[in-house]
DNA sequence: TATAAGTACTTGATAAGTCAAGTAATATAC
DNA sequence: GTATATTACTTGACTTATCAAGTACTTATA
């Protein structure tokens, strides 16, 4: 069997694992890690907003995606909607106060969790998995 | 924001992408990647076959979602039930003909997608990724 | 040897996300 | 300028997987 092929299932396999432990860890601030990531993508974009379907483009989820994981964000008063002033089509998500500080509080604990689970690994070895992850469909640079 | 955590989360998202594209594939064959990987740890495991507990974790789900996934499976003869001599309680999943054929037809088909997922990267820096994600939970060495 | 603790598996209720179809608005082509 | 295509988003039906609880069996303990 090829490299490729050992490399994918391995990715799907550690994923699977991966994420158990850090939505457990990140559910002490009452989120996934998914919800963490639309944090950060919003926190990094121009005024704190994107549209939907960038923002679902930008974690790997559909449309339909993100609109059902935006829905408890938005009754919890985490993101607020916003409209375009020109194209009455698009909705933007932006990152209300609230979902601010539960980025911020929640960082400390998804690094250190981070980095337990790569502890031991090489730092140099780690940026260089980052950056062929950035290239296999991840949104981090 | 520290490397261990950007890798975590391209990690996900990159998942979220190649699995699509893996499943996209090997529909043809009528499987997903996770059936796939199913039928390769079963092909590997001696007279192929295993405990549902044990090919869960190998997979990477939980005992009640090997059971699930399973489900149809058996439906399509692709595994078959076999009852321990010994422990009255394990059951295990044991490859059938049918899925070992399946299993061979999709190999290349499986194979040649994750080469063009892969391609452009050197073999050296994926087979690197490989192993560092064997340890972080993946389960083909 | 009876009882308690642990293990293997299944099942009901639920969560999270997909796809296909629908609605509404904008952009394109003639 | 009207018809057509495209885009942004939502919704219903479904799939896949989780967790918690339950059943059945085996192992350890007193």
């Amino acid at each position: 069997m090829n490299n490729a092929l050992k490399m994918i299932i391995n990715l799907n396999t550690a994923q699977a694992y991966l994420i158990k432990k850090m939505d457990s860890a990140l559910g002490i601030h009452g989120i996934t890690l998914n919800d963490f990531t639309i944090f950060l993508h919003l926190s990094n974009a121009p005024e704190e907003k994107m549209r939907r379907v960038d923002l679902a483009e930008k974690v790997g989820l559909t449309a339909s995606g993100i609109t059902r994981v935006l829905l408890p964000l938005e009754k919890l008063g985490l993101v607020r909607k916003e409209a375009h002033s020109r194209d009455a089509r698009v909705s933007y998500v932006k990152l209300a106060p609230a979902g601010k500080r539960i980025l911020n509080e929640s960082m400390s604990t998804a690094q250190a969790v981070a980095e337990e689970l790569l502890k031991g690994h090489r730092p140099n070895k780690v940026s260089d998995l980052t950056s062929i992850l950035f290239e296999l469909g991840g949104t981090i640079d």
